[in-house]
DNA sequence: TGCATTTACTATGCGCGCTTACTATCTCCC
DNA sequence: GGGAGATAGTAAGCGCGCATAGTAAATGCA
């Protein structure tokens, strides 16, 4: 890329051990804002998902998609499975879960049939074709991911608790 | 990567601490989808981009107008700023960044002036009205960023570092 | 039983994040 | 000087992520 070293000199110089947890500072006309942690967990993340978007091209699913399919594959061994369901496994929208499936039906790795006890429900299924795409996909996406997180070594177990922390605290919104 | 046997019979029991990074299986007719740390990444960064969402509500402004708008105020002390310029130093998209600052300046906050020396490029301004603004908004930024990560304790430091490795890491993309 | 509340799902709309494709300008190099 | 390639920016379009609002079916409670 262009100018990292330009940058590079003056971020760094700018940002670095401001305090112990990134005071940062709100002069009188600008603000610093620099490399915060969210910031920082923003950025990453938007890395991480054009690395997960590179990996699932040439199956032709975006990172939702596959997470669904999978997060199904692997919820529908204990009996039928709603929309609500899976949205909560998987931490996504309700309304985007709706919408993404009805793409994966419209596909046919899906279904989407009328649930036996509940009439306002679905009981979702994986077809047989989006089980084998789901089980290729699998595969790639956890190289990427170990590739991507390969770079924190033995961190990564630390990184996983922090995050698992972050998650619990932020649930209570 | 490495086949396993067969693993698991509930999420929490079967996600814990499998290996140094991360080992998942792939069974033979599903997947472990999980806790992985790139889901847990993408989970965790959803929540905080809510929690931006919320403090940045009575400014009006979305997360990433702030950080274009406090980057901008930022950046503009050294000279003339290019949207190319900005959008480096924030990580953002150039076709995004190109659309949210014209939202922004529609709003009053930002100048889009022809820039002097390349006639391909803007040169890009705060007014007076977008600094005032990202002054205030700095402010609950940096308090709701505070709050979210307050859950690690002294551990916010070893989570950024390894954000910036992580981010160094990607940056080869 | 009858009615209010809750719950599962869907329609619409906005902004981000990125891809592809295009114009206009600058820069390098002959 | 002049052409080739690189660079700054924009147009159109797709899918996520969510807010708002609405329908229909289930549940709770008198």
């Amino acid at each position: 890329m262009s100018a990292r070293g330009a940058q590079g000199s003056d971020d760094a110089a700018a940002g670095e051990g401001r305090g112990p947890h990134g005071v940062r500072r709100l002069a009188s006309g600008f603000a610093h804002a620099e490399e915060s942690p969210g910031l920082l967990l923003w950025q990453v993340t938007n890395r991480w998902q054009a690395a997960q978007r590179a990996a699932l091209k040439p199956y032709e699913l975006t990172h939702v998609q596959f997470v669904l399919l999978a997060s199904l594959s692997w919820l529908q061994a204990e009996g039928p499975v709603t929309q609500k369901r899976l949205a909560d496994h998987a931490s996504t929208d309700p309304m985007m879960t709706s919408q993404v499936l009805r793409t994966l039906e419209s596909r046919g790795l899906v279904e989407r049939m009328p649930h036996p006890h509940d009439g306002r429900a679905r009981a979702l299924a994986v077809t047989a074709e989006g089980r084998a795409l789901a089980d290729q996909a699998v595969a790639v996406v956890e190289a990427c991911d170990a590739a991507f997180f390969a770079a924190l070594g033995d961190g990564v177990g630390a990184f996983a608790r922090a995050m698992r922390v972050l998650k619990g605290a932020a649930q209570g919104y």
